[in-house]
RNA sequence: CGCGGGGUGGAGCAGCCCGGUAGCUCGUCAGGCUCAUAACCUGAAGGUCAUAGGUUCAAAUCCUAUCCCCGCAC
């Protein structure tokens, strides 16, 4: 079977090498130009672009899929399917249908629940138990397509974006590669998603990551575990007190509801238990602005947390 | 030259602004206490303070250059 692949971040990068590994024919990777990235704001391909430049295959970064010789450049590919995930561009219905079987995407949520930008993280900052994996097909609408396959996974109390995005990217790349055959011999079944149950995972904006102690311990918990490792959820707390420095800004990266009780934002003992608007919440890993992640232990021997600002 | 932070015994950090005895929380080792312990007490080992120059009577600390690391920005 012979594809094009659209994906941009780590998460489309799965699902490629999963689809290379057992051997669909890559016609053409498309990805999001270069942008400035890491440290020096120099110009870096995406990590999908520079996993198919590695591998020898063709790369298109085209800045809009608007531009109307796009559509065509794809049909010229004379490719079975296309398939999207994380690619970061809405597709004209033009380049959607330039494609033999059509256009598939790989959605990390159970649709119709959490459509749109942000659904691994926002299933965790709602509290979901559960959320998964969907292909389906691609259709103008923002995820609205109907889903072909669909891969239950739960949350746990101990799960973060990162260990769900990486759970989801492999189980969302294995479905993808079992989904596509059945595609080829039109054995598929598609099945419209139901108008019930549909939420929207809107992008995360920066306000939302400053954590509001007086929330519900509960609440806290999952917006660090949902936020985390990025783009993270932060506080500021006092230096300690024989050291001349200023505020320092610190990343809450795992947590665990506890008992405790106290004013939103008092640190309850010296392993980061700090109340909340009721209950507490102890923090598990945490990262100092400047410096890299560390566990609860590690941290509390490097810095002394006595009283959060703000 | 995008902005900022950092490199100090095995780990994580303080000390640097206002040069002058190497500090803290752990870990390791030895001994003690204990029915016992990851608990507690005592002691010990372990550091060219990233690297190279410079200033100075004296540099972890001030100046210059270099290397490496991290955060922001997605």
């Amino acid at each position: 079977m012979r594809l094009a692949f659209l994906g941009t971040p780590d998460f489309a990068v799965v699902s490629l090498a999963a689809l290379v590994e057992a051997g669909f024919e890559i016609a053409c990777v498309y990805s999001q130009p270069p942008a400035p990235r890491g440290r020096g704001k120099k110009l870096a391909p995406s990590p999908t672009h520079a996993f198919a430049e590695a591998r020898g295959i063709a790369v298109r970064t085209p800045v809009s899929m608007r531009a109307p010789e796009e559509a065509e450049a794809l049909r010229a590919l004379g490719v079975d399917a296309a398939v999207v995930v994380a690619f970061g561009q809405i597709l004209p219905g033009a380049v959607i249908d330039a494609v033999r079987l059509g256009t598939f995407n790989l959605h990390a949520s159970l649709l119709p629940r959490w459509r749109g930008a942000a659904p691994i993280q926002r299933a965790i900052m709602a509290g979901d138990k559960a959320t998964g994996v969907a292909v389906m097909r691609l259709t103008e609408g923002l995820d609205e397509g109907p889903v072909l396959a669909s891969e239950r996974l739960r949350i746990d109390a101990a799960e973060t974006a990162g260990t769900l995005h990486d759970r989801l990217a492999a189980t969302g790349a294995e479905l993808m590669v079992r989904t596509l055959p059945l595609i080829a011999a039109g054995t598929a079944v598609e099945t419209a998603q139901p108008d019930a149950g549909v939420t929207y995972a809107k992008k995360i904006r920066p306000r939302e990551t400053k954590i509001r102690w007086d929330r519900p311990a509960a609440e806290v918990d999952r917006q660090i575990r949902g936020l985390s490792p990025f783009p993270g959820a932060w506080f500021e707390a006092a230096s300690e007190p024989n050291s001349n420095r200023g505020p320092v800004r610190i990343k809450a990266l795992l947590s665990r509801v506890e008992d405790g009780e106290g004013a939103p934002g008092q640190v309850l003992d010296d392993r980061l238990l700090i109340a909340c608007g009721s209950g507490a919440v102890r923090l598990l890993a945490a990262q100092r602005e400047g410096r890299g992640a560390q566990p609860a232990d590690d941290f509390v021997r490097g810095f002394r947390l006595e009283r959060i600002l703000g």
